[in-house]
DNA sequence: ATATTTTTGTTGACAGTGTCAACTAGAAGG
DNA sequence: CCTTCTAGTTGACACTGTCAACAAAAATAT
């Protein structure tokens, strides 16, 4: 009691953010709740009226985690055309796994806390599917306009799984593993847009 | 002792199966070496005889992992022309991912023992993407044989990150919580073979 | 064959964890 | 003022990884 917290949600936010540096430092696995209150000094049942288990408190940041993330993505800077714009919002889904990784990992790893048990976690997700599809679907609107439905979702499930595919493995400890020349380090991610666009530009009509 | 063992090995490899099948049943995080040994009917000192600590375990799990992997994938069934064998290749990772996703989960999931820790951990891991280039390699050769040494890697590079995309996600828990429809769902694996088909036809050299 | 060393496994301890139960100080509301 | 509820406390339990000291058995040397 000895540090009285100014009002009844100080605690649970403070947790949340202690939390979230723990994991910045020592990874996921090495999260404990007792450490948390350790450092905020409470004890260690503290946060149990916040959170009524360690799943609890990752479910939350894993919520946070999306949020953050679809919000990142809508306010990202606009294109001067749709494909431009389409074009930003993939750098911005990028930059964000590699300025915020945490985060990143937060969101796509698994093992983490079951969706069906925490119904709140993954409510961003879909509406950042959306931003996506909705991008897409503005440039074909323009050069595939017979195109536009057939595909849409199709090019965006597989925009996504490319980008998501590169963040996952640039931060894993595999790309270092298959040694890659400087150049074509420097390069990848040049590469993986043109090849999307290439695929955006693809007329599904013709004979390949 | 009571439970003497065979030979020298038999431990270290009951340990592996056993811990195997424990992950296989609670997931990553709730392999405990104490498990194993009583599993086993050893006492909980016991694999410290064998694996120096709970890492060395997880990373003999994922050298073997990558090994078979990579033999899964080198005995892929070949095609019948080089396309085709290169398709095969995207058809047996894809395969391995579903009917393997422990070890799946296992070579790419994050937060595993730091290779350089383990440098035997991650020896197949190259071989297997030697494998992806040189089958991309023999496509271009035919098609595009001017392209050949400056597309192979990076055309690699993206069907080895769309891929992996796909399987990631796939397995994840976030494909569910963005609702597809069922004909979505069910395309969405060859939806992303025919867009990987498109990249390998594209002529760079073209404008798009 | 006997003695010595090495390998392999055992028991016991320690600090750390999540979580249950019982308790208490303070605030809120009648 | 008395009751009730809330947020935090302490204490316990069964787990965990890992260190240290020990014992048995196997391999090796003499």
């Amino acid at each position: 009691m000895s540090l009285q917290r100014k009002n009844k949600k100080d605690l649970k936010e403070a947790c949340v953010k202690q939390a979230m540096s723990i994991v910045d430092k020592k990874g996921l696995e090495h999260l404990s709740l007792r450490e948390v209150a350790r450092k905020l000094g409470v004890s260690h049942q503290a946060p149990y009226r916040h959170f009524p288990s360690r799943e609890h408190l990752l479910a939350e940041m894993v919520r946070r985690a999306y949020e953050d993330f679809a919000s990142f993505l809508r306010n990202r800077e606009p294109g001067e055309n749709e494909e431009d714009d389409l074009r930003n919002m993939g750098i911005a889904y990028v930059t964000y796994s590699m300025k915020h990784p945490l985060y990143y990992r937060l969101m796509f790893n698994t093992s983490l806390p079951n969706p069906e048990a925490h119904p709140e976690m993954m409510k961003s997700s879909q509406f950042a599917f959306n931003l996506l599809v909705q991008g897409i679907r503005q440039v074909h609107a323009i050069r595939f306009p017979d195109q536009v439905e057939e595909r849409s979702v199709k090019d965006a499930l597989f925009i996504w799984f490319s980008l998501h595919g590169l963040c996952s493995i640039l931060e894993s400890e595999v790309i270092g593993a298959i040694s890659l020349d400087k150049a074509t380090q420097a390069s990848m991610v040049d590469a993986i847009f043109e090849r999307l666009s290439w695929v955006m530009n693809h007329d599904a009509n013709l004979q390949v």
